[in-house]
DNA sequence: CGAAGATATGTAACCGGCTACAGATAGCAA
DNA sequence: TTGCTATCTGTAGCCGGTTACATATCTTCG
């Protein structure tokens, strides 16, 4: 609406340095508060800016501060409803200190992520807090070179990267020690792809869990799932057809590593009109928002999800102010949160 | 690993020009494909790039070309459950055509839009796909200028920006209709905030759908809700206190008008002992993964989410492609989906 | 054979900032 | 007065690409 200048166009720092009479040098000192610049020049610069509306190109900063002010949250997809409080998290903590974030879905295909991470590089992105599925550290390390920081959440790599987790041994560990104190023995487990870190760590919890009490492991009760609601349906239907239909003494309660899991349990289970938690008890892993309205209300093991973002981003901030800091690592403590679907276990069963 | 320049240090084109013993001119039309380039130029170039792991530097080129290849997604929440499959969709359509996307958490607050808007102009990108909440749409164009394209999202603007959305007062119609033809005549909503378009027109299908069926509208049914659970727990608490602890005859249906605010009544007719949907029935609206878990399923009018961020995301590009094309509006379609919170309604009532 | 056009390449300017360096002025101590 | 320091400002080069323009060679056609 104003003359021709104002209002949508781009304006450089040439003009708005014209328009105050100074040279670009001292607008460029003006604007940035580094150097010495008089009073009266800096409110001149900083009255022209306001005036033309003038908006840094942080694009062509970056190029003499080889700095972008942005880091990448690459994971596996958003919409696995475990991610979002991460993503908001990294969000939170990165944007509070002016960086902004670049949202990459993997799917969990090392393609996708090798070439996100080429994208990435091109881009000149600060740092990366990744969620990684399969790609090795060392790949990683080749195709984003030091070019930027780096902290894993969620994973653990043989790579000398920072790492954000909670104590999935432990979760493990807290979710089946429950069950046990609850009465039961015949503990089935449907564990997420052993080929990730977090599904081998909770079954380690779990037989942690079991020797300690001296219950033998049973091979036969593990059930390897894919971190999906479909996959623990499958899994769990192949739990009951194992038990012949009906798994009374065979089997009184599950561990789901997963909440995505755990539901599709629970459907499974009602389909086969087994009562929850009275025929058998169920626990899940992660406190997904879903955990709460399911009926039963479905007990898990919590993972403070918005703090690992946080926390992720925060470290990342410290290891890109300092490369040379020794390698970091926060473990984050799960919290066993007890709903409806576990329920003491009177007299029955041995 | 290399000697001293293969693996994480930077290169530049310049770098890969001495190299390929050619002019940097040669080097840029050979790694982008434009202009003259012999054959043996070409492969010497390409080759130089791929020994010294060369890739190109985005912002540096964004100076001259003036285009960023990144987009915005600017909306109040991830972990509000409608918004990560919109994301998402947004992300797939983005960069399959090799955009990257940023993510910006609002809450809603008029100021952090602002001040995403002024941050996003500063990184001059291309275009934004914007849920916004209040901010008036001539404040936005006033911060944005036209550098950068916008499609609104879920959102219904006084600016001549493109819009994608579904038809919300279908979507209340659709759901209000489901009760009348179970034999609901007493049937309460809880609306969303009425200052969105989309609390706004939810709510008209409601009374269209009344209309129609020759039913009353009655102000005293009619609560406004925030679109969150606990908002839609307090609501359907006031409804039941309204008529006195039982609803019986002076209500037996909720239409909430979206799923988080659906579940929160649940709550509170579950706390209540109201049983649901036989005293009770309620619809909800999203169609958000909660929705299939609770108890009893909840019945719902379903939006394409992922496919709204795909047409927002899209829409996008082609405006950017083309600044002068005449303002896009896309509509899609609600659905209703019958789950078991509703249920035919005999005899009783009239 | 000469002119026109296609092909190939390099030089240098430019995109929009930042900053090293140099030059200018002023204040102050010796 | 001279010399030194602190303050202020501008010129110019650089960051890493792209591209207009000039130049040169090779075909091709009248």
């Amino acid at each position: 609406m104003q003359l021709g200048n104002g209002d949508g166009n781009i304006t450089t720092i040439y003009e708005v340095a014209e328009l105050a009479g100074v040279s670009v040098a001292t607008a460029s000192r003006a604007l940035n508060n580094t150097g010495y610049v008089s009073k009266e020049a800096r409110s001149r610069v900083l009255e022209a800016a306001r005036r033309l509306n003038y908006h840094i190109n942080v694009n062509a900063r970056s190029l003499t501060s080889g700095k972008t002010y942005t880091i990448a949250l690459v994971l596996p997809d958003v919409t696995n409803p475990f991610f979002p409080a991460v993503a908001r998290g990294v969000e939170d903590a990165a944007s509070r200190k002016g960086y902004s974030v670049i949202l990459c879905n993997t799917d969990g295909s090392p393609r996708k992520e090798a070439d996100y991470l080429n994208m990435l590089r091109s881009r000149r992105i600060d740092g990366i807090v990744f969620t990684t599925s399969e790609l090795p550290g060392a790949r990683i390390s080749s195709i984003i070179g030091d070019s930027s920081a780096v902290v894993l959440v969620d994973r653990d790599l043989d790579e000398p990267y920072d790492i954000v987790k909670t104590d999935n041994v432990k979760g493990g560990f807290l979710a089946t020690s429950h069950l046990i104190s609850l009465g039961h023995t015949r503990i089935a487990v449907i564990s997420g792809p052993l080929s990730l870190t977090t599904g081998m760590e909770r079954l380690q919890g779990y037989r942690d869990a079991l020797g300690q009490a001296g219950i033998p492991f049973d091979e036969s009760l593990v059930v390897e799932g894919d971190f999906r609601q479909e996959g623990g349906r499958a899994a769990m239907e192949r739990l009951i057809e194992q038990c012949g239909g009906r798994p009374s003494a065979k089997l009184s309660a599950v561990f789901a590593c997963n909440d995505l899991m755990a539901v599709g349990a629970l459907t499974a289970l009602e389909e086969h009109e087994i009562a929850v938690p009275s025929e058998v008890a169920i626990v899940g892993y992660d406190d997904i928002a879903l955990a709460s309205v399911t009926r039963p209300r479905l007990s898990t093991v919590a993972q403070p999800k918005y703090e690992m973002g946080v926390l992720a981003a925060e470290m990342l901030l410290r290891r890109m102010a300092n490369p040379n800091l020794p390698r970091q690592q926060e473990v984050l403590q799960p919290m066993l949160v007890i709903r409806d679907s576990t329920l003491e276990r009177r007299s029955r069963c041995g």
